[in-house]
DNA sequence: CAAGAAATGATATATTATAACATATCACCC
DNA sequence: GGGTGATATGTTATAATATATCATTTCTTG
């Protein structure tokens, strides 16, 4: 068993750091400007392992005294989802960072119904059994949203 | 290949009756009242096999004369999906009836972006793959959402 | 540096969902 | 069969999530 979910006492600043440096890559791979609007809004789903709404993140940016409205967290958000540097998490109308952009959407999200947090996996069986499920209703896939909830292993624990 | 969406000319009528008289069952089962208002919403909601949102229901209800408003809409559906009858598509914040309400919520919906139609299969495999996936992450499974987006068979092939 | 493209600002509004309290209806007991 | 508590619905207001539209600013590139 290998938990997904960051140990307690990890070196959080260096999760983030790292997804910046990796954000920063595949923005100037694909031609796209990683403005400072889109680069705080990544930074703010970054500050946590958990997900996002649109409006904390509105809420975040105007405590720094930004004057900031829904749009621009929108654009932001749009343009970071369409990178696979974020995920939307459909079942809580919430933002996630991801940390593997290269996964093609293909992934599995863990919400932990406890301490709120968000893991993603990108499990071979999971997404070969849901394809050979489209194949047997003959069934062309486009997308696939996979959220499991529940409790993950230091709540089921402690 | 069995396509799971309904056949074009398909008896529409016996579908909403025999999913009225499965609803009928299920309610008696769980001495839950099905109401007129609880009739109804199900009702629409199985008058098409696409997903419906709660404002679409409230129209239509709203169209009949009916002067309903939005928690009354909301109170049929939680009262549905409580009771496996109703399912919600969380990337589409929208309803959909399910012809097996004794599935335990492990189902998968297929969700054709042409035609709008919806389809549920409860496919064992995917299912597995799911759990074996939480299990290798330490993960409890508390619930589960698989929807998959694409072309169901009939708009891939007209 | 000019011109067009891209991004953000600003205003308004659409869409989805719930809180809170009032009233009506049902089920059960006497 | 009427009283009583539980369940369901009505009503009003508002919260939470998301987008359309047009104006302005910033960036890029020739």
């Amino acid at each position: 068993m290998t938990d997904l979910f960051p140990q307690k006492g990890h070196d959080h600043d260096r999760c983030i750091d790292s997804a910046i440096a990796q954000a920063e890559k595949v923005c100037e791979a694909e031609n796209a400007r990683f403005t400072d609007m889109r680069r705080k809004v990544f930074s703010l789903i970054w500050q946590s392992h958990t997900a996002v709404t649109a409006y904390e993140l509105l809420d975040s940016l105007q405590a720094e005294g930004q004057r900031v409205q829904p749009p621009t967290v929108y654009r932001a958000l749009e343009f970071l989802t369409d990178l696979g540097l974020v995920h939307r998490i459909e079942s809580l109308n919430a933002y996630f960072g991801c940390d593997q952009p290269d996964c093609d959407h293909l992934g599995q999200y863990f919400i932990c119904t406890r301490c709120g947090r968000v893991a993603e996996t990108v499990d071979e069986d999971v997404s070969i059994a849901v394809r050979k499920a489209a194949k047997n209703v003959g069934f062309k896939i486009q997308a696939t949203t996979v959220e499991i909830k529940g409790l993950c292993h230091d709540c089921t624990t402690h």
